[in-house]
DNA sequence: CTGAAAGCGCTAACAC
DNA sequence: GTGTTAGCGCTTTCAG
């Protein structure tokens, strides 16, 4: 009778549109099927995206998820985690930021599920997954120079985070292996003061000369192109361009940008599969996965 | 000894580390202090903006949000409501789809606290947020016609959303109250084929002489320009042009981009204030809330 | 293999 | 005012 009956059962179940009361379930087992997401902006595409791909993949997976932004601020990504672990998240999916490691650190102590996603805290035992960076840019800056760019500079974040040392360490490693060490320019920009710090920045490299830029993140990308449009410099003949993550911004720029595509959504789904390992079974190991970055040529970087 | 008691309970709470065990609350209260909010699509920035706004908002009030994309479709809204109802959400904010009246329908029967935002299913008594969107276009129309533009024309998504067909009644009575009813042009683009759409709308509507241009969202507006762009035409002399929402591309376009800005943190924090009232006080009443859009001018409509 | 009962952590109601 | 208790709806365990 088991067919039979178990039919009948789910179909007067459904009948009577019974929902079985999740914070009953959450109460009595410990599992909540919900993991927490905090992201560094979520009305920034790049994230934005991120956000929406975890959330279809964690919706077929059965679980739910709550998202929150940090800003960019250490005791923000502090609170945001702990009213996450307070709601009762199963695991963590964390964009970390400067100064974040102490607040990581005790997830780690504590043993619990989380993952990095797009940036990790050196040095810190906890799992992540986010693009190769060092070949991305190492990618950029070889094709540049393989078309007549000498005097290569970079526009990258003012901090010790891990993607940006290493954007900046396969830019460096690039221009030396190719003997241009003697030409190696590194620009900062603040986030908090993006329009101005880029600015500043690209009139300052392009006084010493540089003949090309790569932008190591899409803000970057946007604001430091608003400058070169303002100076009016002519791209790819006398600058050539390489941006990050994509943007309709580069489409509309005066030469279509060469940039570097980030699979946000392979970021994605191995950040929540390291995740739901790490939740589902008992041995939770370490994971740190590189993705690879594509470069995706257009006119700017082609002489 | 209140005061001195009630200062050593929490320190030691503190200490202790001491967290309310939220699902045991919302079992036994009934209530989560969690709202759902089920947008068009997370990763598109409009939306975006609108659901970092919430998630600010909502957190001062000491709510969570739980982020849901219906991409349009009416099935999947009622499949994302259903989840976040199984949730225990005491409220929600959805930006409706078409054909989704039956959904929205039966949580206004039974008097689930909800309400609408970016549009709202006419004839539906749920309340709703969203920008004066006849006022918007009508102030677009009014000064395109203002600077010497006659065949103004505007494209529109191809839908019966309330928040399009003001948008294009704004123009139209705009036109006809300038004596140009008989220039009336609407092109429609479908939101699955943007691109394709957009460009052939923009051709044919070219070619039956139009002058001008309203773009009425975010993203017609963004591929609209695409086609301007490889058409050639010079902008404003020869094209006036108007978007909406606002979006990096329109400071890269050859003339500056002339738009209507949404106020996304206005029409967030409204939306919240709205379902608040329906959660926190017994009695319902709908309120209907239209905001009003800045037109912000630049060069793209000044001849 | 089926059925009863205990209890997750909290709040609301009630007795003291 | 203060302390106790019942029970939210589920899962898990233990007895039958």
């Amino acid at each position: 009778m088991s067919d039979e009956m178990t039919r009948r059962v789910l179909d007067i179940a459904g009948e009577l549109n019974y929902r079985p009361n999740l914070a009953a379930k959450s109460l009595r087992s410990g599992i909540s099927k919900t993991i927490g997401v905090v992201l560094s902006d979520i009305s920034n595409l790049f994230f934005a995206q991120i956000a929406r791909h975890i959330e279809d993949i964690a919706e077929n997976a059965g679980y739910s998820v709550l998202f929150a932004s940090s800003d960019e601020n250490a005791r923000k990504t502090e609170r945001q985690i702990a009213a996450l672990l307070n709601k009762g998240i199963d695991g963590l999916i964390v964009v970390p930021c400067e100064k974040s490691e102490n607040v990581l650190g005790r997830l780690v102590a504590e043993n619990f599920p989380a993952v990095q996603i797009d940036r990790y805290i050196g040095g810190l035992d906890l799992s992540y997954v986010c693009l190769d960076n060092f070949s991305a840019t190492h990618k950029a800056a070889k094709h540049l120079i393989d078309n007549g760019y000498k005097k290569t500079a970079i526009i990258a974040y003012d901090t010790t985070l891990m993607h940006m040392a290493e954007r900046v360490r396969g830019y460096s490693e690039a221009m030396t292996g190719s003997g241009l060490a003697a030409n190696i320019m590194t620009g900062k920009v603040n986030h908090t003061k993006m329009r101005e710090t880029a600015g500043t920045a690209v009139r300052e490299m392009l006084d010493k000369g540089a003949d090309a830029f790569i932008f190591a993140s899409n803000t970057i990308s946007v604001e430091s192109l608003r400058a070169i449009k303002d100076i009016g410099i002519e791209v790819p003949d006398n600058l050539g361009l390489v941006g990050f993550d994509g943007s309709d911004v580069f489409d509309f720029f005066s030469a279509p940008l060469t940039y570097v595509r980030q699979p946000t959504e392979l970021l994605a789904s191995q950040a929540v599969k390291v995740l739901r390992e790490q939740m589902e079974s008992n041995t939770l190991m370490r994971q740190h996965i590189e993705i690879e970055g594509e470069l995706i040529v257009r006119a700017s970087s082609v002489k």
